[in-house]
Formats: structure tokens, C-alpha cells, sequence
DNA sequence: GCCAACGTTGGC
DNA sequence: GCCAACGTTGGC
């Protein structure tokens, strides 16, 4: 099967990507929205392509590529009754929360701006750019990677 | 199964 | 900090 895409959001004020290239690798925990998890789930393979993006930041940007380390596995989280994300209902015979690993590749030589996104061509129709989408994990077309490697290398 | 109330996300 | 958009919850 040929190698899918995929944008993450985080909050660089919880895990940046400066914190992934010093962790090499981080396992995303803590994804507590259904279609957010049957992406992981289901979907998210190895070796996939992760465009890593800051939400809530200054700016609001894509910063860097990450690939996929290792598919599917019960998010550990939810099961730690101290952590912000336990969730009593879910059992470990069946654990209602997935998550995905991904390894860090590279920063951006520049951070890909929102605004500059929504500017760009090509990408008029990618999901992060329409309104009210808040999904934390989103598929990514083949199009659409080649297009943001390409605006990150060329400058624009 | 509908839908109002409430909570969360995330750009600005 | 505001608030629009969306998801979830729970009464009926």
C-alpha cells in the first residue's frame, strides 16, 4: 500500500516540535474525539507521513515532518486515574482510546504559516483550512504533502 | 431519536 | 479574552 499523510495539531505549549526532535519519538496520547481515533486507529500506518503543526501559537503554523513509528495501541492514559485524560469508562478488555507513535524527521526550514496556507495554491480544498475544522488528527492528500514540502523548501 | 444545554477547540 | 463552530450529554 502506498505511504498515506497525515496532520497532527499540538499545542507547542504541551509538546512542541522541538520537544519531539529531543524525544526522537513520542507516542500521542491523550486523543479523546472518535474521529480523531479511528484515524489511529484504523488508518494511521508505518512509515506515514506526519506534518506537525502548532495550534493556539504564534504564529499558527506547520513546523515540521514526523513519520509513523508504531501503529495502533491502547492510549495508556486512560486508564491513569490521575491524568487529565482517564476515562473511568473504559475498560482494558476494551479500551475505548487509541494512539499512534510517530519519530521525528525534520523542523522546516520555515514555519508554514496558516495564513500563508490559505494562501497557497493547491490547497484551497485541505482540511485544516476549512472553517470550524477542529479535528486534532486529519488525512492528508498525496497532492497536498507534496505541495507543503515543496512551499518549505522553495521558500515560495 | 430529538434537541437544548453545555463543554471544548482554536483562530483572532 | 472572545466567540463561532462543533461534539457530547442527557432529559424527554
Amino acid at each position: 500500500m502506498a505511504r498515506a499523510y497525515w496532520l497532527l495539531k499540538s499545542e507547542p505549549e504541551n509538546y512542541s516540535i522541538e520537544q519531539l526532535k529531543k524525544d526522537g519519538t513520542a507516542g500521542w496520547t491523550g486523543v479523546r474525539n472518535y474521529q480523531a481515533r479511528n484515524f489511529m486507529r484504523d488508518s494511521m500506518k508505518l512509515g506515514d507521513g506526519v506534518l506537525f503543526y502548532h495550534s493556539n501559537a504564534e504564529p499558527t503554523a506547520i513546523v515540521g515532518l514526523a513519520e509513523v513509528f508504531k501503529e495502533s495501541h491502547p492510549d495508556p492514559t486512560q486508564f491513569e486515574s490521575r491524568s487529565e485524560y482517564y476515562d473511568a469508562k473504559s475498560k482494558r478488555e476494551s479500551p475505548t482510546w487509541m494512539m499512534v507513535e510517530i519519530k521525528f524527521v525534520e523542523i522546516l526550514k520555515r514555519p508554514l504559516t496558516l495564513q500563508e496556507l490559505k494562501q497557497a495554491k493547491g490547497l484551497e480544498t485541505m482540511q485544516l483550512l476549512r472553517k470550524g475544522q477542529r479535528l486534532s488528527v486529519q488525512p492528508v492528500t498525496p497532492d497536498e504533502w507534496k505541495t507543503i514540502v515543496k512551499l518549505a523548501k522553495t521558500g515560495r
